[in-house]
RNA sequence: GGUCCCAUCGUCUAGUGGUUAGGACGCCGGCCUCUCACGCCGGAAACCGGAGUUCAAAUCUCCGUGGGACUACCA
């Protein structure tokens, strides 16, 4: 007995990792696939590591990298080793790790896996478009395979330099992917791929193995986008003779045209959903929603709720549509469920951002306890302070109308009235009006909201009279009555 | 075009041979003696098509159809 527990304690330690291009900003796509794999680290017990693909130096930005790397850790997906934090298998940038490439290109050229190829980005293109004219699939014809040592000394003579192309063996290339079982390619529809390029750096493919291999990945979770590149990679895991890991392909993100989430579908970055005032956890939790389930109909959940129902097994095979909407839905449940000194951590850049927070604190937290209950984002927050600063608040169009209906500016001056008389008590004072206008319900109360808030959409009328206070109240009546009330 | 992947309400999903096909977002109606938000109640809304296997198919098989990804000296 106990050989399930052996098996598990002899098991190697789970290693996954995120490998991000720092060429923009982080992806939502790409914060899930990090999602799955801190995830499946943290479920495994084993460890979530951080690689930048920084090779291509024309597209690559340390900014990027800096961005991406403070929007992993907003979202809550440390790491246990990367570039910022060291760990036993750097250098974490691949930009660092050049030497190594070197070293194993030559294993590849002493085991004839690779060869020379000398054509030119021109000869390249004229090729592929015969191909097609041809109706064929566009595929290198792998004409340098064929090179004689001369030949090859030719073209070196001509100062060309070669880039390596990796030649591919007939043949089929299968494997068992945790999300997708059996997958299979035929070598033939595959292409001599680049392993290292003319200029010395290493392509994609070529990289990615050496690293996940030399790092000890256990797992790689990517994209569906990669299936095929897994291909490519497996006929690399082979000249080698290394151990591949496990593959596990997800389905991607889509936008409502079911084309994959791209910039014109919308805001498609971490960053951007930052700004606009959604919350860390809202964002995670849809992301772990979006395309899987938590199981037993539950929507919403923290990180450790994710946690616990979390399963590969449990992503969807096909593409899921971004849904905004559901977001806001979630946004709105998670700041709902923040107690007061969160909520107003979390709520002070944008009211930095209004313009507001030097003010007096008791004032502020009053005005956030009015509205928090009607905030669906951070952001919204603004227009609160702006509503409640006598100074800036304004009239909206819909409200200007309700204040032009008729009796409605009768509402307002008993209003004022009766803010005189009967001071900080809404009950009181809406008793009055009541009585003295003889209106109710949203004849009485529209006017009054309008007038106190400019707009007619907004937080219980209570709420909203008691932080203004009896002052700002006749301020706004005065206002709206054109000067008339002014004491 | 080629290769690979996928297919339940508009959207995200539950469902692993026998269910009135469930839930969530959104939408519509109602309630909560103002609105919005929240909450609650109710409603409309789906198994891509065709064969086959089976007593029985959303579930298994095949063929269509549709959608997506990949198809770079980008990653």
């Amino acid at each position: 007995m106990g050989n399930g527990h052996d098996m598990a304690a002899r098991r190697k330690r789970v290693r996954v990792r995120f490998a991000p291009s720092p060429t923009g900003d982080l992806h939502v796509g790409n914060a899930r696939t990090a999602l799955f794999n801190w995830l499946f680290a943290r479920r495994e017990g084993g460890d979530f590591i951080l690689r930048i693909e920084d090779t291509d130096a024309s597209r690559t930005d340390r900014v990027y990298e800096a961005n991406i790397v403070e929007d992993l850790r907003w979202l809550g997906l440390t790491w246990d080793e990367g570039p910022d934090v060291g760990g036993d298998f750097g250098p974490y940038r691949q930009s660092g790790r050049l030497a190594l490439y070197g070293e194993h290109l030559e294993r590849l050229i002493a085991k004839g896996s690779v060869y020379p190829c000398y054509c030119s980005d021109e000869e390249l293109e004229a090729e592929r478009l015969a191909q097609v004219a041809r109706r064929e699939p566009p595929r290198y014809s792998g004409r340098c395979r064929l090179l004689s040592a001369g030949e090859r000394a030719r073209r070196e003579g001509e100062g060309r330099r070669p880039a390596w192309r990796f030649a591919v063996p007939p043949g089929t290339v299968s494997f068992r992917d945790v999300i997708r079982g059996n997958v299979t390619f035929e070598g033939r529809d595959l292409g001599d791929f680049i392993v290292v390029r003319s200029n010395g750096i290493p392509a994609y493919n070529f990289a990615c193995v050496v690293d996940d291999h030399l790092m000890g990945m256990t797992h790689v979770i990517r994209g569906e986008d990669h299936l095929s590149n897994t291909a490519l990679q497996l006929l690399l895991y082979r000249s080698f003779g290394w151990q591949p890991p496990r593959f596990a392909h997800h389905a991607l993100i889509l936008g409502k045209d079911r084309a994959k989430f791209g910039k014109r579908h919308g805001s498609v970055s971490v960053r951007e959903f930052r700004e606009r005032g959604i919350l860390p956890e809202a964002l995670v939790n849809y992301l772990a929603l979006l395309g899987a389930s938590l199981g037993g109909g539950r929507e919403v959940a923290g990180i450790d709720g994710i946690l616990a129902s979390f399963s590969l097994n449990r992503a969807g095979k096909s593409g899921a549509v971004f849904d905004e909407e559901k977001l806001a839905w979630l946004n709105a449940h998670h700041l709902r469920l923040l107690d007061p000194e969160g909520l107003r951590s979390r709520l002070d850049p944008f009211i930095r951002k209004a313009g507001y927070g030097g003010e007096e604190e008791g004032r502020l937290q009053a005005v956030i306890a009015a509205v928090r209950d009607n905030l669906t984002d951070l952001w919204q927050i603004g227009d609160y302070l702006v509503m409640f600063d006598d100074g800036r608040f304004r009239l909206d169009e819909e409200a200007a109308a309700v204040l032009g209906r008729e009796g409605s500016r009768e509402v307002v001056a008993a209003l004022g009235e009766a803010v005189d008389r009967h001071g900080a008590s809404f009950g009181a004072v809406m008793a009055y009006v009541e009585e003295k206008t003889s209106r109710r319900g949203r004849d009485l109360f529209l006017p009054v909201r309008a007038a106190l808030t400019g707009r007619v959409r907004g937080p219980e009328l209570e709420r909203v009279f008691d932080v203004l206070g009896p002052e700002s109240v006749k301020k706004r009546v005065a206002k709206v009555l054109g000067g008339v009330a002014r004491t």
